[in-house]
DNA sequence: CCACTTCAACTGGTTGAACCAATCTCGTCC
DNA sequence: GGACGAGATTGGTTCAACCAGTTGAAGTGG
């Protein structure tokens, strides 16, 4: 429940139904409004704080703060699932996979240069995976084995921020492929990008590595665009119901 | 309290004293150990949740995570001036420097694509701020002032995405400079970079203030290093007392 | 002896009321 | 008009109790 209320005001904040600089209700008022104990509001509120959503200050109330200044990349499912407004969305979409391709190549660039052995081997386990499932046509498994296969970039990467900054993209992409099953993508230069890539690798060719990279998940992207262009709303419902926070729910 | 609370136990799992895979002890026990009550207690148990640093299941307590795996980039920080192995610090230490030049640098290409005349204006402010810092050798201001001139250019570059990702590392920065005022650095070619920045900028060249401006924070970092590496301890107490979570505090 | 059931003892999840402490508001007094 | 102060409002913490999943060991049947 406590999670529920939180979801709740989180989705009224990215919605801008309570605005920057906008104070929440009191935690009594939200109790009573969700019918919910104070302790239980409280918990989501500690999220929302967590979350940089908010700021707390005792005797003065939950203040709303700026998300779009000071949030994090945790921030970017709810918001591509919450925002209305489809213009942003589609712009952050846009800006989204590009700073990805960007991550993405630059742990790729590090990881061969600094992958041990059984990294190596690794990969090529999960491209001969991949290239069977590319194979059959399975684009599902296909997206699921990208994942794995940047997963293990990331981990021979061995760079702690790198694995950090990379969570959230992974984590992005895994709820993507898990929700939105008919996003997943079969480019047909798979094959191709699989072997060139880790020919280079044996070479140690990490820029190359690099760019191939990044051109390969270009074009997953452009397909990935058409694709939502096509669908109106591609994420969320984005019901734009104004619902105050302190509603009954239920 | 709670958030000492929840300090103290992400210290504790930053430590290692905590390993992957070990329970907590029981919110009753917590709270008894730290002579709170348990909803205080909990309230620091749903930010660690919320860091990824540990998972909740009803009936069965809770789990400590591999953080090194499931971390964010918030725990940046925390992880520095935590981490009792002063290899691994040094090594995350000189990752996050090449993460941060990536992330700024990926910024600044795209700000100078598409800055807008007011962003022009408020860079050629802060840096006109900058260069008067430099010439009266006052490292702090100019330290202050890169954040300002940081935080111009990704405002500049007008991607949520991007900024979100940079706040994570300003807010590394912000703290730094307010710890460790020792570490704030005079670059001598700071004002030579400016200056070809902002020209290279009006000939539209992003590229080029790219590379400017990775080349400018790699000689800074250099600076940075060799002065860490003078200190034996440079973030952070690093104390390595086992003090279990459930001990008495105060 | 083994396999299944059952129940008791954990675990976290939620509730309600009460009190403390910081802040704000507004009326009073100088 | 400005400074002060009492009261109302806010979040912070505590306590005690109960609900709800999970686990494991004791008990029971085969």
């Amino acid at each position: 429940m406590a999670e529920q209320i939180f979801l709740d005001l989180r989705l009224h904040i990215i919605r801008g139904q309570l605005p920057p600089g906008s104070r929440l209700p009191s935690e009594r008022a939200l109790a009573e409004g969700y019918g919910a104990n104070r302790n239980t509001v409280r918990e989501a509120i500690r999220k929302l704080e967590q979350g940089r959503l908010v700021t707390v200050r005792h005797g003065q109330g939950v203040t709303v703060l700026d998300f779009r200044r000071t949030g994090t990349i945790d921030l970017l499912q709810p918001f591509l699932e919450g925002c209305p407004d489809e213009v942003e969305r589609t712009r952050v979409l846009l800006d989204l996979l590009a700073a990805r391709n960007e991550v993405v190549s630059y742990a790729v660039d590090m990881a061969v240069r600094r992958a041990a052995p059984e990294h190596r081997l690794r990969l090529e386990a999960i491209a001969e995976l991949l290239r069977a499932d590319f194979q059959r046509g399975d684009a599902l498994s296909v997206a699921q084995g990208t994942q794995d296969w940047l997963e293990a970039l990331i981990d021979a990467a061995g760079s702690l921020p790198v694995r950090w900054l990379a969570n959230a993209f992974l984590e992005l992409h895994q709820g993507l492929i898990q929700r939105f099953p008919s996003l997943c993508v079969l480019e047909p230069g798979l094959p191709d990008y699989l072997e060139a890539f880790l020919a280079a690798m044996d070479r140690g060719q990490s820029s190359e590595c690099r760019e191939l990279t990044r051109r390969y998940f270009q074009r997953v992207d452009l397909i990935l665009l058409a694709r939502i262009h096509q669908s109106t709303t591609p994420l969320g419902p984005a019901s734009t119901q104004a619902t105050p926070p302190w509603a009954q729910e239920e």
